[in-house]
DNA sequence: ATGTCAATTATGCAAGCGTATAATTTCGGG
DNA sequence: CCCGAAATTATACGCTTGCATAATTGACAT
């Protein structure tokens, strides 16, 4: 019989140590930092448990470096849908609020990983350092979306209405992914937009784009 | 020689429940759920750990206890806050929020508590159950403050406002347990109240309660 | 004072953890 | 064809974990 299969082969560096981290994220997300063993990983990236010290001398430096890796991807997500927003202003920021509370960004798996990593993050300075930077490069993006909006802006104004709007955006964002139930298709985008503009003292509905064409149940037309 | 202490005191059952749940809620906050081991609870609380296993059957048992034991507290914090709070509705709610900002509810500890359990709140369904409820009964705290403002509130607009304003609390909280250094004394209670107005369309500055008097740095006066 | 029962400690065990090291397997260059 | 280096697996060790069970201790009623 030709049963006799090879018992593995080689993979680059790269794709091993992508399937790593990425069965690392998948388990943090599913059952918190706990269950992200090094048998666990090993198993669900279909790798011998040795392999992992091959790649990472500790299991802190994959968990390091998954947790940069997941950072890293969120940040350029954002920085791709402000690639492919429209051009004026109240728009451009409509749509970047729109999209930071529709799917995928709100799921329950990133809240998963993203109260996972929390509790590593408050001991380790290096995770802490990934952290403050990513999340201040994001409310920086929303200061910028503010500040381009046409009118007078004081920049210490700026800065705390930035502050309120990433803090309400946080929010909402939480708040969708714990408890997805609680809210009607598209009412946390709706939600966002309007109390953004509240904040702002503008009118950013009308900019709010239509979600994503899969409709379960599509709306009925208002007369 | 007299040095012979008594080895051990009886304590009752419900004194030893609640340093064997503060215990465990000490060590979550500090170094997240995997520090909080049988043998580390036992310790912090100055007991051997089997006493762990003659009040909690399993522990498990002692977790959801310490979860049920925060949240109710947390709950009561917040009822009792209101209960000081003025009788006029616009500055009852800005006291509600000035609260909600300030220490001692935002702290360090209380968001390593939080994320701690949020991790483990995701597979446990008793656990989810006590999240949600307390999650709704904030929500509906805020909901109540704000259809007892003066004017007309349709029910609907209502939940909604109080959907963005109890997310912009959140990620407030959140921000500043986070990463206190990034804001100035007092700032979040301020910047909370002013954009809650501003998505109420109501002015709640007027309202702001001064900050306890702890002032390690006093403000210099304005001419 | 003393016997009794609950409260508490002491000790042990099997399983799972991260890590270390040696033995295999694959694969490209002579 | 095969040989050497790199990739991968196999196996094992020491520690910690949660849990169980038996032995001790303290407090209280009589």
């Amino acid at each position: 019989m030709s049963g006799e299969r090879r018992k593995f082969r080689h993979e680059g560096e790269g794709r091993r140590r992508e399937a790593l981290i990425a069965a690392a994220l998948d388990l943090v997300a599913a059952g918190g930092p706990g269950a992200a063993t090094v048998r666990a990983i090993a198993a669900r990236a279909k790798v011998s448990q040795g392999l992992i010290r091959h790649y990472f001398k500790t299991k802190e430096e994959l968990t390091r470096a998954a947790y940069d890796a997941l950072m890293t991807r969120m940040t350029e997500d954002n920085l791709a849908v402000l690639k492919a927003a429209p051009a004026q202003p109240e728009a451009r920021l409509a749509a970047f609020i729109a999209a930071s509370l529709r799917a995928p960004v709100v799921d329950g798996r990133a809240m998963g990983l993203w109260a996972g990593f929390m509790t590593e993050v408050r001991g380790d300075p290096a995770m802490r350092a990934v952290h403050e930077a990513t999340y201040m490069r994001y409310r920086n993006l929303v200061e910028a979306l503010i500040a381009a909006l046409p009118g007078p802006n004081d920049p210490a104004r700026v800065r705390r209405l930035a502050i309120a709007c990433t803090a309400l955006l946080d929010g909402l964002w939480l708040e969708g992914c714990a408890l997805p139930d609680r809210f009607a298709s598209d009412e946390l985008a709706q939600i966002g937009v309007s109390a953004v503009g509240a904040i702002l003292g503008r009118d950013l509905e009308r900019h709010l784009p239509p979600p994503s064409p899969l409709p379960s149940e599509p709306e009925m037309m208002t007369a």
